[in-house]
RNA sequence: GCCCGGAUGGUGUAGUGGCCUAUCAUACGACCCUGUCACGGUCGUGACUCGGGUUCAAAUCCCGGUCCGGGCGCCA
């Protein structure tokens, strides 16, 4: 559309063309300054007021913040700017011009609640530091993505829109569907396991998932982003493996590719969690919790753990770390037991020291088990059929997880809200934009 | 689902019964200013979530509604 070039590209001595958004005016009498911003940073544009037109004078006066506007001119070094150059303007157009009375002050001078950003995102979008969040997001992504292709896995899309629940159905978003009763999927869990258990081995899936909870928290979403893998003739502890592993390529590539949007964070020199990841059983996870004297209420045998108890023995822990062999009744019908001990299971949790990242296991890939296990946990295997009868044709024992992908992001920023890392989140009462 | 808290100019805030014709910052307008970098200075514009109640008097206390934030449960 416009051969413009960046402002970071810009070096003294070029003739050019900058397109972006007015971010600040300084009038200082005969001098105006105006800070240009685009994706890549922002550039200060110098107008000597008695060298200007009438023209370009009354084009001045309407510059609110926030317009957009194209400017010619030349770049010049000047150690007396914020960059060490500025734009010595030739022409300026206006695009389009902005209201002054903003939502929110992009500048950042004003803070705004989250709440007020969420409502307008484009305009907080212009913040350069929710600019740095969802540029770290596509990295995290991008990497990952990259990892699953470099061991060997394919990329996977199943349906969102499904007849029955993974676990149940209780905590789906019923829709309308031509008559038939359907649901919003909450995890891409069972196809998944069909595509690896099938012919194509080890698959993954970055998709959203959908949960009808009610919750009112900062770490739970109603559309959430999940990061799903399943492989064929792995093990829990081999997936567990492939989990540390996803999590510290993200860390290495956002450290090593994103140094500026980290600064813009305040994070410079992003610690990377180091790998492996202890591993500590469910049993020693209570026995930590249960040894504080800031657990209310202790935990038994066969409890989940709370919130409480789960910031507890994330600080004990301080690191990432994966908790197994829980308690075969609180993991679902599809994680596989051991068989030397069938009140265990061979379900695990990669956990951040703030909450769950991850959760996963070995299948129960043996068709008497997987109808024995529906049963136990009070499901009707006929509802799962489509499912269930395929595990009646060869198939193989078989592993995977799912991680939130939020999550990651937000407990790596240290953001205090996954709202902050969702482009438009979805929860209890946030429906739009 | 249970529980707690909040709503004041465009934005972010101060204000716990009379001192409120409501504070400050930012924004916007006018004037001054040729090196700002949160530019500065002077003046100005602009707000108490809605409905009912208590009181001589309500932004402030009470009841209800709406909207929002958060904790727990559960989970990713």
């Amino acid at each position: 559309m416009y051969d413009r070039t960046l402002i970071n590209a810009s070096s003294p001595g070029d003739e050019i063309t900058v397109v972006g958004w007015v971010h600040e005016v300084r009038d200082l009498g005969g001098l105006t300054f105006l800070l240009l911003r685009d994706r890549s940073g922002i550039l200060q544009v110098k107008f000597e007021k008695e060298t200007l037109s009438s023209e370009t004078l009354s084009i001045l006066d309407q510059l609110y913040r926030e317009s957009v506007v194209l400017l010619t001119g030349m770049v010049v070094s000047e150690k007396r700017a914020p960059t060490g150059i500025e734009l010595v303007p030739k022409t300026i157009e206006i695009l389009a011009l902005s209201d002054p009375n903003l939502p929110l002050d992009p500048s950042g001078k004003v803070t705004s609640e989250l709440s007020t950003r969420l409502d307008k995102r484009c305009i907080d979008l212009r913040r350069i530091e929710t600019r740095a969040i969802f540029e770290i997001r596509s990295e995290i992504q991008r990497s990952i993505r990259q990892r699953f292709y470099d061991i060997d896995c394919i990329e996977i899309n199943t349906p969102k829109i499904v007849a029955t629940g993974t676990e149940g159905g209780t905590d789906l978003f019923p829709i309308a569907y031509f008559g038939k009763e359907a649901f919003m999927n909450q995890s891409p869990q069972l196809f998944k396991q069909l595509v690896a258990g099938g012919g194509i081995e080890r698959v993954f899936e970055i998709g959203p998932i959908f949960r009808a909870e009610e919750h009112n928290t900062t770490r739970h979403l109603n559309e959430a982003t999940s990061i799903d893998f399943e492989a064929a003739f792995i093990d829990h502890e081999m997936a567990m493996e492939v989990a540390e592993d996803i999590i510290s390529i993200a860390y290495h590539s956002v450290s090593e590719n994103c140094p500026q949007q980290l600064h813009t964070l305040s994070l410079d020199g992003l610690s990377i969690p180091e790998t492996p990841f202890p591993r500590i059983s469910y049993d020693s996870a209570i026995e930590i919790a249960n040894g504080s004297s800031d657990l209310s209420e202790p935990l038994e045998w066969g409890d989940d753990l709370s919130t409480q108890a789960e910031r507890i023995i994330g600080s004990t822990m301080a690191t990432h770390y994966f908790i197994t062999d829980w308690p075969s009744e609180i993991k679902p019908f599809y994680i596989q037991n051991h068989d030397e001990s069938p009140e265990i299971s061979k379900g695990f949790d990669l956990m951040h020291p703030s909450m769950e990242l991850v959760s996963g296991g070995q299948r129960e890939h043996r068709y008497d088990s997987l109808i024995d296990a529906l049963q136990n946990q009070g499901l009707n295997p006929i509802d799962f059929e489509f499912y269930v009868d395929m595990f009646r044709y060869g198939m193989p024992p078989h592993s995977g997880w799912g991680m939130g992908a939020d999550r990651l992001v937000m407990s790596m920023l240290q953001l205090d809200n996954v709202r902050e890392v969702v482009l438009f989140p979805r929860d209890r009462n946030r429906l739009a934009p």
